[in-house]
DNA sequence: GTTTCATTTTGCTATTCTACCATATAGCCA
DNA sequence: TGGCTATATGGTAGAATAGCAAAATGAAAC
């Protein structure tokens, strides 16, 4: 790929990638409505906490989400809220793409 | 993770993650400006035919693009003209994301 | 200071993604 | 028809990702 190209648009697409998983997308939409620790979000997805533990770090890597330490817990917050926004495409939430 | 939640979110990751390489996203882009042949498409971005032809079909998947044949060649159009707004988050492009 | 709790990191395996090559398919034109 | 161009598909090696388990970190309570 030519280099002008990853330049341009690698920084965006690493965001897009981010958000391209239903856990961290769920994560995404609930630190939209408030903050919440790991363990809650843990509770909610119902996978291991590793696995919850790296998704976040995925989104932090990317900018989209921020954490502060609260006591013994850690508690993460939307930082980019602007993509609450990003999927106001009719039918774009709708669609059943397979890839 | 909880069925419920890859009901809800799964077909929305899915799209992003269709934005989420920068191959696609230029094409996304360029399409955005005018319709494109695969063949130029492929010049622009110097990746094997392929590979693009690969691209093209993960993007046509998740339901962004749409083709048409044109004598022997097939010229590609964006069909979910929408994703152009998605970058309009402030330094959401400007972002060096590593994942 | 040691124990405990919440979180992160690391190690591991299975799966998926990417890019390329080679091959196949489809339409055009002589 | 046969050859040519454009695109798609199949196969594959290497890289990246997902998820679990276990070890490591850091703060707080005892």
């Amino acid at each position: 790929m030519k280099r002008s190209i990853l330049d341009v648009y690698s920084g965006e697409a690493a965001a897009f990638k981010a958000l391209g998983h239903p856990t961290r997308l769920f994560i995404v939409h609930q630190l939209g409505k408030r903050d919440t620790c790991v363990c809650e979000l843990t509770d909610m997805v119902g996978d291991d906490v590793s696995t919850i533990s790296k998704h976040l770090s995925v989104l932090r890597g990317a900018g989209i989400v921020d954490s502060t330490r609260k006591g013994n817990q850690i508690i993460y917050k939307l930082k980019l809220r602007c993509v609450l926004n990003l999927a106001v495409c009719a039918n774009f939430s709708k669609r059943k793409a397979k890839l």
